[in-house]
RNA sequence: GGUCCGGUAGCUCAGCUGGAUAGAGCGACAGCCUUCUAAGCUGUAGGUCAUUGGUUCGAAUCCAAUCCGGAUCACCA
């Protein structure tokens, strides 16, 4: 249990036998952290009882405080400030708290359940490589995958790759009109970014395509209709539908290009998946539902034969499910997946990583599961994120207004690799080390830009301006880890310290307000966890662990470790920096961002 | 127009299941390295928490309305 809910136990209890007469399910206990410039350490909130009581708040609170104080070891004395009771707890709670979990690779984490979980994220299309607002989506959905781990769940990532479609089909055109049969091997380029130079060439053309018609006289509606490329690219999506095998064969050969250059580019994240789903195998999968809801008077059918769903009650549109001519839409191969992925691997819960820009699409998809009564549909769970845009707007891959993801993971690793060098403190170090150092810290400190912000919030990320390697970032809390392992290794302290250590530890017994608020928020680790579990947000991790770096390197500025004025302060100190690097390392670990050792 | 999301310091953001004088970082200014890593620490300046009204002992937090910004509402994906 932790402290917070074992002080509202205890203080409910100590409530209700002094005064039977309250109604604590009414008005629960409200427990807080006291606030900085009063004693004690977390508070509770009298207020809601004196009315019913008819008691002044210093009676209530002296009251409740001196029976807490006599009959619970846990508090070592209190105050009455206003309405508000301020408990002081006991240091042997603290002492006993990093006795036990200094050393507990696990601390926090939860128990297997017996369940599972995909979170779905990534999912990119096949005509263009990652840009930056993709990694927002990758770095979210990695974080909540071993988020979710660490409170017990059974993950599974999963990665559905958009690889058919029109915009496949328009690399492709452009590709055989214009490449002269280039290669990611002939041209030397990664082949994702291969495929995508023709998807921004396909545009090219196509637009000079529109000026040109436009120019003869047509309207835009019609040119857009009209412009040969375009034909060809619609064409060429019929080829692909039909089977036609030379089609097949260019498709195969461009995605397998664009599968080359994903990979490394995961890779070089760290970003993994456990199930990777291909919409060209998908696609057709919905289409048994949508026949099913027609047969159960679920859906209806128009005159021309396509097939719709009324969610007017609900509050949405009528949305259509089927064509006219039979063929699929976009929701009709989603209700098909939602229903796969349940079946694959039992699901309790399926969460999409997608932005909010489809936040009707989802709703609209779940909604209509649950009409068709499918059991999947409860599962559904949609982590909506805002999307990263530039000061000048949204990123464009056809326009090419886009910060390329790759690009955007070298600058950060060369600007790290510039200020390690800068800061002169890795002399021992090889070009291997080095690197690895840089990799560390650039990787770091984008993963960490993108993931401290609330999912939800939009972001605007301008690429005139690096990102910061100070301050509320990834590198601080790398900095203040490197510092405790440099103590460490001067100390020559083993992970586990010897019975010796561990007696003389346990001999203090006065704690230092920096060492205390040390502890208190070390306490708070694992309610951290389970709360950005509960809320599928790293940001509330990421805040938490530059919170307890902050307050390291205010205890470390303050308090010396070597020099300790005892033998027990010195053990003791030793004990709470190695728990402090133990959560660090642990927490940052989530969001897929190592810690080094020295830097 | 309907629905949804956001609006907190010059900038980027915490705080939002109601609690004490609204917090960080960046930027600005002033200090701190013969003592464990100064990628750090300490301090100063900077706020009508978009606006108005309501609920309450108490509102940045809950409710309503308004204003601003964004997303979305395709036989596109």
């Amino acid at each position: 249990m932790s402290l917070s809910a074992e002080i509202k136990h205890l203080v409910s209890t100590t409530i209700a036998e002094l005064y039977p007469e309250v109604d604590l399910n009414a008005t629960p206990i409200s427990i807080n952290l006291t606030k900085a410039e009063f004693e004690g350490d977390y508070t509770v909130v009298l207020f809601p009882y004196v009315k019913t009581l008819r008691m002044k708040p210093d009676v209530l609170g002296n009251t409740i405080g001196e029976k807490l104080v006599a009959q619970h070891s846990l508090f070592s004395k209190f105050s009455v400030v206003a309405g508000f009771l301020n408990l002081t707890i006991a240091d042997k709670y603290f002492i006993d708290l990093l006795q036990r979990n200094f050393n507990d690779k696990c601390y926090g984490t939860q128990a297997l359940k017996n369940n599972k979980v995909m979170v779905e994220y990534s999912s990119p299309n096949t005509n263009k490589p990652l840009h930056f607002g993709h990694l927002r989506n990758i770095f979210l959905g990695a974080a909540v995958s071993e988020i979710l781990k660490a409170t017990g769940n059974g993950v599974v990532k999963a990665n559905l790759i958009n690889d058919r479609g029109i915009h496949i089909c328009k690399s492709m055109i452009a590709w055989k009109k214009t490449a002269n049969g280039a290669t990611p091997e002939s041209t030397g380029t990664k082949g994702d970014h291969l495929v995508g130079d023709y998807y921004v060439k396909f545009n090219e053309l196509y637009k000079a395509e529109l000026a040109q018609l436009i120019a003869g006289g047509m309207d835009e509606k019609t040119a857009e209709k009209e412009a040969p490329i375009m034909k060809e690219a619609q064409d060429m999506l019929r080829l692909w539908e039909a089977g036609d095998p030379e089609t097949m064969q260019l498709w195969k050969a461009m995605n397998g290009w664009v599968y080359e250059g994903f990979n490394v580019t995961y890779d070089k994240m760290g970003i993994s998946f456990d199930k990777w789903y291909y919409e060209s195998e998908t696609y057709l999968l919905g289409k048994k539902l949508v026949e099913d809801g027609l047969k159960k008077g679920v859906l209806f059918k128009k005159e021309n034969g396509s097939i719709w769903i009324d969610l007017s009650a609900d509050g949405l549109d009528e949305k259509l499910l089927l064509r006219g001519d039979g063929t699929s839409v976009y929701i009709t191969q989603d209700l098909g997946t939602a229903k796969l992925k349940y079946e694959d691997f039992c699901l309790s819960k399926s969460i999409y990583v997608i932005a909010d820009e489809q936040n009707y699409h989802m709703q609209v998809l779940q909604l209509i599961l649950a009409k068709l009564g499918e059991p999947c549909a409860p599962t559904i769970h949609h982590l909506s994120y805002g999307m990263v845009e530039l000061p000048t707007g949204r990123m464009k891959s056809r326009e090419g207004t886009v910060v390329d993801a790759d690009d955007m993971i070298a600058e950060m690793v060369q600007l790290a690799l510039e200020q390690t060098k800068q800061q002169g403190k890795t002399d021992g170090f090889t070009e291997e080390e080095l690197n690895q150092l840089a990799e560390m810290i650039g990787l770091g400190a984008l993963k960490f830009y993108l993931l401290r912000v609330d999912p939800k919030k939009k972001m605007i990320f301008d690429p005139k301006e690096s990102i910061d390697l100070h301050g509320f970032t990834a590198t601080f809390i790398q900095y203040a880890h490197a510092r405790i392992c440099s103590i460490l290794r001067k100390e020559q302290v083993e992970l586990l310290p010897s019975a010796a250590q561990l007696n003389a530890a346990k001999a203090k017994t006065d704690i230092h307000k920096l060492e205390k608020d040390l502890l208190k928020h070390l306490e708070l680790y694992p309610t951290v966890l389970n709360n950005a579990s509960n809320e599928l947000n790293p940001s509330e991790m990421c805040n938490y662990c530059f919170q307890l770096a902050q307050l390291f390197n205010g205890f470390y500025a303050e308090l010396s470790i070597s020099k300790a004025e005892s033998e027990e302060a010195k053990h003791f100190r030793l004990m709470l920096i190695v728990m402090t690097a133990l959560v660090l390392r642990n927490g940052m670990k989530l969001m897929g961002i190592a810690l080094p050792e020295k830097m």
